[in-house]
DNA sequence: TTTATATATTTGCCAAGGCGAATATACTAA
DNA sequence: TTAGTATATTCGCCTTGGCAAATATATAAA
C-alpha cells in the first residue's frame, strides 16, 4: 500500500521539517544545514530516506545538490502538504523553521546553489 | 510534535484498515475479526495501540469493548480522515474492507455488540 | 596534482515496534 | 463454582530505522 510509505516518511521529525520547507521552495543540503541547525549527516540520511520512496528528487548543480518535492507531486503528498501548510502555524517547531527561511530568503535565492562557501553562509544564518 | 504519533498511527496496514472502517461507525473486536480475517491478537494489539495514542476510545459493554473514534476527535485526525475517505476507493484493500461492512451491515447493526456467539458470528461472515 | 568543500554512505549500536504462540483477565451463563 | 467466550497482555524473535562517528565520493579551486 504505497499510503503507508507516505506515513512513514512523514513519521520523523527530521523528515516533517524538510518537507515542510521543501513545500516553499527548492533547497540543497547546506541551506538545511543553515536552516535547521542539525549534522549534515543527519540532513542527507533523510533526504535519502525521502528519496528513495519518491517524495523528493534532486538536481546536481556544481558541487551542490538541490532538493525539491517530486513533480508530478504524488496525490496523497497534494493533501497532506495542503494538511501540513494548514498546521504548521501551530507547531512552533515548524512555524520557526519558515520564518527563518524567510528570513534569509534575501541570500537564499540570490544564488541558488549559494556560491557563498559553507562556513560562510553558516555564519550569515546566525 | 503530535503530529508525528499521528503520522506513526497511519504508518501500519492494519492500523489503517482499522481506522478506515472506525470512520463509518464503532465497532468491537469480534467485527474486525470477520470483516478483516486477521487474528484476535494483531487486531487488539493494533487497537491498544490506536488508544494508547489517543485515536479511540473503548466502552464495555458487558463481555464486549467496543471502540470508536476519539470524541471530540483531534484535528490532525480530522483533515487526515477527509483524506482518507477520498483516497480509500482507490486503494483495493480499503475499498474490499467498506464493501464487506455494508454488506455486513445489518447484522452488525441490529445487535452491536453482537448478541450471538463470536463463532456464529463468523460463520455468517463468511 | 593537491587541497578544500559539499554531500553520501558505511559501521556499530540501540530502541521501537512488527509477528505468532501462549497465557492472563474479565465477564457470562449454567 | 465451573466452563466458556471475548479481549488483552506477555514472551521470544526479528526487522526497521534512529543516531554519531568515520569514511568515501565528487567537484572545484589553487
Amino acid at each position: 500500500m504505497k499510503l503507508i510509505n507516505l506515513y512513514r516518511c512523514l513519521s520523523d521529525v527530521t523528515r516533517l521539517r524538510l518537507i515542510n520547507l521543501l513545500a516553499q521552495q527548492p533547497l540543497c543540503v547546506c541551506h538545511f544545514e543553515a536552516l535547521l541547525r542539525l549534522p549534515q549527516t543527519k540532513i542527507s540520511r533523510h533526504l535519502g530516506y525521502l528519496r528513495r520512496h519518491g517524495l523528493v528528487t534532486t538536481t546536481q548543480r556544481g558541487l551542490w545538490r538541490i532538493y525539491a518535492l517530486a513533480n508530478p507531486r504524488p496525490p496523497a503528498l497534494v493533501a497532506n502538504l495542503r494538511f501540513l501548510q494548514n498546521t504548521s502555524p501551530e507547531e512552533p517547531r515548524l512555524r520557526r523553521d519558515l520564518a527563518k527561511l524567510t528570513q534569509l530568503a534575501s541570500q537564499l535565492d540570490c544564488d541558488c546553489p549559494p556560491i557563498v562557501p559553507r562556513r560562510k553562509f553558516l555564519h550569515l544564518a546566525r
